[in-house]
RNA sequence: GGGGGCGUAGCUCAAUCGGUAGAGCACCGGCCUUUUAAGCCGUUGGUUGUGGGUUCGAGUCCCCCCGCCCCUACCA
């Protein structure tokens, strides 16, 4: 891999504009309705709007008294016509021409549509001469009193419409919209013009972000960044991306989590920090996965997983509070705090449910986790031995409850079963918090005091998804160390090339950290669960797809 | 990775057993100053994802490839 040459940011010969014949009939008639447009003396592209009001405040500045004193009396001699005028912009979703009245519906992220009529009359030369032409898509800015029809619906009685921008590509059928997915992931600009919903969806994640922001804050966090590209990575269980950096030709990873440099900065002393960023993680795409997704990752000094309970509940409460007005407030909501997702109705405003990995384990299975006889007969008879095995690379035979049994940690085949019974005996509509894990799948977690075969680790599960996990940070190099070496033996081959030994990261527990309490939160599925979207990509703006043909 | 489905006009979708590729909307021309999925009249629009094969004849059947969706697996 080398440095891309320089290039000169002009090219010497520009592209030649596409020829007639490379051009769709629909794009060409656009291209001559801009011309047009251009013809009246107006520049299609705009420039400088001031005053401008969103559609949603234009329409808000209606004046019964004045509209019908206005009416009643428009014809009188002296009249003075007091209905507010408004200056607002937007794109054109609907275009009816009746001749000498021309009717448009416009629409912007504050409102699906506010309807324009543009009348010979009372508007601009330019203004109506423009109105004829507009194709739908071009975005315009309009100028006049806000009124109601006879049929009684809020308008812009246009004194001028301006051109902003022209839109020479073909719409979306006006009625059924843009439905491919394909189209609608590969074009999001399109389907957002199209599908007011995903911007909905996207505006509302972008305010669950801001509101986690303030209220991290308000308990007296840091927000911080640290490294997204890394020597080594660490904090999780996860193939990571490989990339290569020129000037010290040496790879890179990008990050899996952010935990281990955030735990570097309490060793510092900063008592609390959090983290909202991109992860990486080399994984499969799916529903509920995207390569690139958004956690929040968060550690309170001298706290504990039950702090972070506390937290991430009331937090979470919080969000789905700011949810529930926000689809109010889009019309497709009672507020309650109830808040739908698919076929669930899931009621954020009682108290979270709290079990423990132990007690959901035998509720499903009837025995407990500690009974490994059972556990390992029942694994091999759901053929979750051989699932494992396969986990170790070790295909091509079959392998048996005896053959594995001894060479890995019981609590790895009990966490096969948890994993494929126990979750599932969750009620979905109830946020649950599963409380303390086995210690052998929580390296970086405290164990129990009293009992140091269980780690001081929950993970919240709301809709069957895991939203994310939160410990009481193990502050104890040499434990952690030991955990770490652990972790490491017994791997093959491939995992261990993306495995490693962080040691300055035990250089800093050395040095000392505060207890504390850590937490991760997967954003995008929050951003979901509050958005009623059953699938990530409705909640991210660009996601992952294959490169086009 | 495995299984299933899909790809037809700008968009949303039809096309019977393998027998002339259609509709609505959009677009274009005409009429229309309270329409609102405006309406009325008249037009236009296609290498059926790509490449091969079978056949007198392929949107339809077979094979390769590309892309998307669903299920499943992976993601401690």
């Amino acid at each position: 891999m080398s440095e891309q040459p320089e290039q000169p940011s002009t090219p010497a010969t520009p592209a030649p504009p596409p020829t007639a014949e490379e051009i769709h009939h629909l794009e060409a008639q656009r291209r001559t309705n801009r011309d047009k447009a251009a013809a009246l003396g107006l520049d299609p592209y705009g420039g400088r709007a001031d005053g401008l009001l969103s559609l949603r405040a234009a329409a808000e500045r209606y004046d019964a008294d004045a509209d019908a004193h206005h009416q009643a009396n428009s014809k009188a001699e002296g009249h003075v016509d007091r209905r507010p005028v408004v200056r607002t912009a937007g794109r054109v979703v609907l275009h009816r021409d009746n001749g000498k009245l021309v009717w448009m519906n416009l629409r912007d992220q504050s409102r699906d549509s506010l309807q324009v009529a543009v009348s010979k009359r009372d508007a601009t030369e330019s203004g109506f001469g423009l109105s004829k032409i507009a194709d739908v898509g071009d975005i315009l800015v309009v100028e006049g009193p806000v009124m109601k029809t006879r049929a009684g619906e809020t308008t812009v009685w246009a004194s001028d419409v301006r051109a902003a921008s022209k839109c020479l590509v073909p719409p979306p059928e006006k009625h059924s919209g843009l439905s491919d997915p394909e189209t609608r992931y590969r074009q999001r600009y399109l389907d957002m013009w199209s599908n007011p919903e995903t911007t909905r969806a996207l505006t509302l994640r972008s305010r669950l972000v801001s509101h986690t922001r303030r209220f991290m804050e308000g308990r007296a966090f840091l927000e911080v960044e640290t490294p997204v590209l890394q020597p080594q990575t660490g904090g999780a269980a996860a193939r990571p991306f490989v990339t290569h950096m020129n000037a010290l030709d040496m790879r890179l990873y990008m990050r899996i989590a952010t935990e281990l440099h955030l735990k570097r900065l309490m060793v510092g002393g900063m008592g609390r920090v959090f983290e909202i960023g991109r992860i990486f993680r080399n994984e499969g795409v799916d529903k509920r996965h995207n390569p690139e997704f958004t956690s929040m990752e968060a550690y309170q000094a001298f706290g504990d997983y039950e702090t972070m309970a506390e937290l991430t509940e009331t937090l979470i409460r919080e969000l789905a509070t700011l949810s529930a007005a926000f689809w109010q407030d889009a019309g497709t909501g009672d507020g309650s705090l109830t808040l739908p997702f698919g076929e669930l109705a899931i009621d954020y405003a009682q108290p979270f449910e709290r079990v423990t990995y132990n007690e959901l384990f035998e509720r499903a299975l009837g025995f407990a986790p500690a009974d490994a006889d059972r556990a390992w007969a029942e694994a091999e008879q759901r053929g979750l031995v051989g699932k494992y095995a396969r986990h170790l690379k070790a295909e091509g035979r079959e392998i048996k409850a005896s053959d594995l049994r001894g060479k890995i940690d019981d609590l790895l085949i009990v966490n096969e079963l948890f994993e494929e019974v126990g979750e599932a005996g969750l009620d979905p509509a109830r946020p649950t918090f599963v409380f303390d894990y086995p210690s052998a799948l929580s390296p970086l977690t405290r164990p129990k005091k009293d009992a140091p075969e269980i780690a001081e680790r929950w993970d919240l599960f709301i809709a069957g998804m895991e939203i994310g996990p939160a410990y009481t940070e193990l502050n104890d190099p040499d434990i952690q160390e030991a955990k770490f070496r652990e972790q490491l033996s017994g791997l093959d081959d491939e995992e261990s090339t993306f495995r490693n030994l962080d040691e300055d990261f035990l250089r800093a527990l050395k040095v000392g950290m505060p207890p504390a309490g850590g937490l991760g939160l997967g954003i995008d599925r929050l951003a979901m669960l509050m958005s009623n979207s059953l699938s990530i990509r409705d909640v991210i703006a660009f996601p992952f797809m294959r490169p086009e043909a």
